[in-house]
DNA sequence: CCGATACCGTAGCGTACGTTACGGTAACGC
DNA sequence: GCGTTACCGTAACGTACGCTACGGTATCGG
C-alpha cells in the first residue's frame, strides 16, 4: 500500500459537489466533468470513487434521501403529540424555503429518471414505501380506531398529496404558492380530527 | 412552387411517430433520429417539418394536453350533474389503462424537463392552470355556499392529489394501485358532499 | 416537353457525454 | 533511502446528439 489520502473526506466533498451541481444544473447537469469541475479535480478521481456513472446516480438519490429524511425525523421529533407529529411532518414538506425547493427540483428529476432506470426505480420505490410508512404509523396512532385498509388509504392519499403539490409547486409556484399548500394539508388533514371525541356516527 | 407533398399526411405521421417514441422510450428517448425512424423518414424531413428541436418538443406537449384535455372533455360530457362530472373526472385521471400509464409517464417526463426549459415550464403552468381552472368552476357548481378562496384551495388539491397519484404510479403501481388511487380521490370527494343538504354545521 | 423550384435524403460537422488507458507522483515497507 | 504500490491527472476514444450544407428528384408552370 502506498499513498493512502483522506478518503472519507474526499466522499464528503464529492457529495458536496453533487448536491450542489444537482441543485443548480438539475439531473440532467449531473455530468462527471460537472461534478469534477464543482469539487476541483478531474473526471479521473470522480471515477475512482464511484466506478460508474450509475454509481454517483445512487449516491445522489441516496443524498436527496438523507436530507428529506432528516428533515422529517426533526419535524416529528419537536411534536408533542401523534396528530401535531404528522401535521408537522407533512406542512414541513410544504415550505417556501429554496432549500425546498432544490430538493422539490431534484425530486421530480429522479422521478423522471427511475422511469427509465430500473436501479432508480427500485431505489425511488423504497424511499416512497418508507414515507409512506411513516406517515401511515402516524394515521394509525391518530385515529387507532379506523381499520388499517381506511389508514393505509389516508396514508397514500397524504403522501400523494404532498408530493403531487411539491411536484406542481416546483414549476408553477404562483398557483402552488406555500398558502395553497398549507391550505390544501389543511383540509386534507381535517378529516382526521374529528370536532369532538363523542360517540361514533 | 413545385411538388407540393400532402403536408397534413405527414404532420399527423409525425405526430403519431413523436407519441410513439415517447411512450416508448420516454422524453429523453425523443431524438430526432428516433423520431424520423420511427416515422420512416430521415431527420433531414423531421427538422423540415419542425425547424427545431425545441419545436418538436413543444409539438409533443400539445399531443399529450390533446390527448388529456379529449379524455377530460368525454368524462365530463358523460355525466349529468356537476358533482358526477367532477367525479368522473378525476376518476378518469386513475385508470388502469396502459394508455394512461404512458400520459402519465410522458407527463411526469415533460414536467422535469419543464424546469430546465422555460418553453416547456409556460406550456405547462398554461395547461395545468387549465385543468385546475376546469376542476374550480365543477366546484364552484357542486358547493357555490362556499366561499371563493375555499373553492380555489379545493380545486388546487384535487389537482395536485390527482396528478401526485399519477405520478407515483407511474414508478409504483403495486402501492398506488387503481383501488388505491379511487379511494383516495373517493376520500379527498367525501368532503364536497355532505351526507345530507340540512343546516349547515 | 422542358426548365424552374420546392422538397427531402445523404453525409458530415461540432459538441458533449461516459468511459478507459496510461503515465507521473507521492507515500509506505523494508 | 529506495523500490513498490496505490492514487489520480491527462488525454483520448467511441458514441450519440442537434443541426446544416449540398445534391438529387419529383412536381408544377409555361
Amino acid at each position: 500500500m502506498a499513498r493512502r489520502r483522506d478518503v472519507a473526506d474526499q466522499q464528503r466533498r464529492l457529495s458536496a459537489a453533487t448536491w450542489s451541481v444537482l441543485a443548480e444544473r438539475g439531473l440532467p447537469g449531473l455530468t462527471l466533468r460537472a461534478v469534477a469541475e464543482r469539487a476541483g479535480c478531474t473526471t479521473g478521481m470522480v471515477l475512482h470513487a464511484f466506478a460508474d456513472k450509475q454509481a454517483l446516480l445512487v449516491h445522489a438519490r441516496e443524498l436527496l434521501h438523507r436530507r428529506t429524511g432528516e428533515r422529517a425525523d426533526a419535524a416529528q421529533a419537536a411534536a408533542a403529540t401523534p396528530t401535531a407529529a404528522l401535521r408537522a411532518l407533512l406542512l414541513q414538506a410544504a415550505s417556501p424555503t429554496e432549500e425546498k425547493r432544490e430538493e422539490a427540483r431534484v425530486w421530480v428529476g429522479f422521478l423522471a429518471a427511475a422511469l427509465a432506470d430500473p436501479v432508480l426505480a427500485d431505489l425511488h420505490r423504497s424511499y416512497n414505501r418508507r414515507f409512506v410508512d411513516r406517515v401511515a404509523t402516524l394515521v394509525a396512532a391518530v385515529r387507532p380506531d379506523w381499520s388499517p385498509a381506511d389508514r393505509a388509504t389516508t396514508a397514500t392519499s397524504l403522501v400523494a398529496l404532498v408530493e403531487g403539490l411539491n411536484a406542481l409547486a416546483a414549476v408553477d409556484a404562483a398557483v402552488y404558492s406555500d398558502h395553497a399548500q398549507r391550505a390544501a394539508l389543511d383540509g386534507a388533514l381535517a378529516r382526521l380530527e374529528p370536532p369532538e371525541p363523542a360517540a361514533n356516527a
